[in-house]
RNA sequence: GUGGACGUAGCUCAGCUGGUAGAGUCCCGGAUUGUGAUUCCGGCUGUCGCGGGUUCGAGUCCCGUCGUCCACCCCA
């Protein structure tokens, strides 16, 4: 490859979010920050690299992410850190290690990239973007409701509808042991029947071979032993509580006694929503309790539950929906010609955004016949033209001109500008922006 | 990591069985003296992803490579 090429080509998987995206991303950081505030929740920022052995420790050592996923380097202290396929091991570590577990019932955000090394498609990127949600010293199943409950209404908020939300449960460490081991004992007596995949699971991670979406594998797993039946009697309990709790919110679920997750720690309630909008990479946000994750990392044990979506995903989807606000259109453009009066527009536009701090000026750059400015003046959207000519200059004044409706043009002098200003913005929004 | 499709101006694309690139759009200028739509006229921009090979000659064929997309896989 040639080096200029390589040069200004970004890494693969990893993407620039451009001014026209922007706004989807800005509104759904904005609407879930105040989401997290309404329920109590706290924000907490943490590093984007960790010792790699956190991760290998949280995540599971047999998972995909970890075995063949991870961005793992040596620095120079000969030290092994990865930058973070996900953000809950980070988030524990931070809230042991800063000592925050002591008797504490911690709700807690974050956000930002994570970073796994897959083949990139839609929606699958190497680096992307997660908000991650953590309850930490919680049992449940009331916080896995309101947990749940949150999101819900975060895509009602985002008017996003086409999701649909999946619900099963892991049951304890001890009786996901007990039923791993009927379910081995089952695919081995079909083991002529597994695929080259399920074969390579039957002894690292038997579970994900359910997940399987090889239609030859399907009579198969749909005869397997169902965890749903293997349940002890206290995740039973807590499922079946959780399961009512939803029902009084008015949630809906479909319960998949098949849904395990590709991460380890999980325990008990697991979720997903997913989405057909989205071609393969269906999950547009996932979580689950993770009861037994804290000691096993050194805290003192908590129970804990938590989720992350995926911020491309959720754009995506919002998008399509049609909910991601127009850049907002400045209120005033400043056309000015000649030498002087761009100097003189300069200095006005700097007091004009003293006086009026709401509204959004945009003074015209680089010059330009008054064709060319109005032209731009036009296409920035704005609602009124403020000219400054050498006729204006000479008696004092500025002339304001309505640019998206015909009510014409009139002149005012130049302190007076602030004062009617708004005014006229007002009369030209009209009855229906009066609210 | 596996399989498949694709990669031509900023954008959307055309370019037949090989003969050294074109449209629309965008942008810029003009259509009587200081006024944004539309229309008309004129203009700008391309290492045809990159590298190599075949050929008198390759955007067009072959190989490699990078990237995008789709499915598997995985997951947010």
């Amino acid at each position: 490859m040639a080096e200029n090429t390589f040069a200004v080509q970004s890494v693969r998987g990893m993407n620039d979010v451009l001014p026209t995206q922007v706004a989807g991303w800005q509104r759904l950081e904005r609407v879930t920050r105040e989401l997290f505030t309404a329920y109590g929740f706290e924000e907490l920022r943490v590093p984007i690299v960790e010792h790699t052995a956190l991760f290998k420790r949280a995540i599971g050592e047999y998972t995909d992410i970890v075995e063949k996923e991870m961005y793992t380097f040596t620095d120079s202290g000969g030290d092994s850190l990865t930058l973070r396929p996900e953000a809950t091991a980070g988030v524990v570590r931070a809230a042991i290690s800063n000592g925050l577990l002591r008797g504490a019932r911690l709700k807690l955000w974050t956000s930002g990239p994570m970073f796994r090394h897959e083949r990139p498609q839609k929606g699958r990127y190497r680096q992307f973007h997660q908000i991650d949600v953590e309850a930490i010293g919680f049992a449940g199943p009331d916080i896995d409701a309101e947990l749940i409950g949150l999101t819900a209404r975060l895509w009602r908020q985002l008017g996003i509808t086409r999701v649909k939300l999946k619900l099963n449960s892991l049951g304890t460490a001890q009786a996901r042991r007990v039923y791993r081991e009927k379910l081995v004992e089952y695919f081995r007596g079909h083991e002529s029947l597994l695929d080259a995949d399920s074969r390579r699971r039957l002894e690292g991670n038997p579970l994900r071979i359910l997940d399987s979406k090889n239609p030859d594998m399907q009579a198969l797993v749909a005869a397997a032993p169902l965890l749903t039946d293997h349940l002890d009697s206290e995740s039973r309990e807590h499922f079946d509580g959780l399961c009512a709790m939803l029902a009084g919110m008015g949630i809906d679920y479909v319960i998949d006694p098949r849904l395990v997750r590709g991460l380890d720690y999980y325990s008990r309630t697991v979720f997903e929503w997913v989405t057909d909008a989205l071609g393969a990479q269906d999950a547009v946000c996932s979580g689950g309790r993770y009861d037994d994750l804290i000691p096993q990392l050194g805290g003192e044990a908590q129970p804990a539950i938590g989720f992350a979506m995926g911020i491309e995903r959720v754009v995506e989807l919002m998008g399509q929906a049609g909910a991601v606000d127009a850049p907002l259109a400045p209120h005033v453009y400043i056309i000015a010609s000649g030498e002087r009066a761009q100097r003189t527009a300069l200095a006005l536009a700097e007091r004009l955004r003293d006086d009026l701090p709401t509204l959004r000026f945009q003074s015209n750059m680089g010059g330009g016949n008054f064709k060319a400015q109005f032209r731009r003046a036009d296409r920035s959207g704005a609602s009124l033209a403020l000219i400054l000519g050498d006729t204006e200059l000479e008696r004092g004044v500025a002339s304001l001109k309505s640019l998206r409706d015909e009510s014409g043009q009139t002149q005012w002098p130049l302190p007076d500008l602030a004062a009617r200003i708004p005014a006229i913005l007002a009369d030209l929004a009209g009855p229906t922006e009066a609210g």
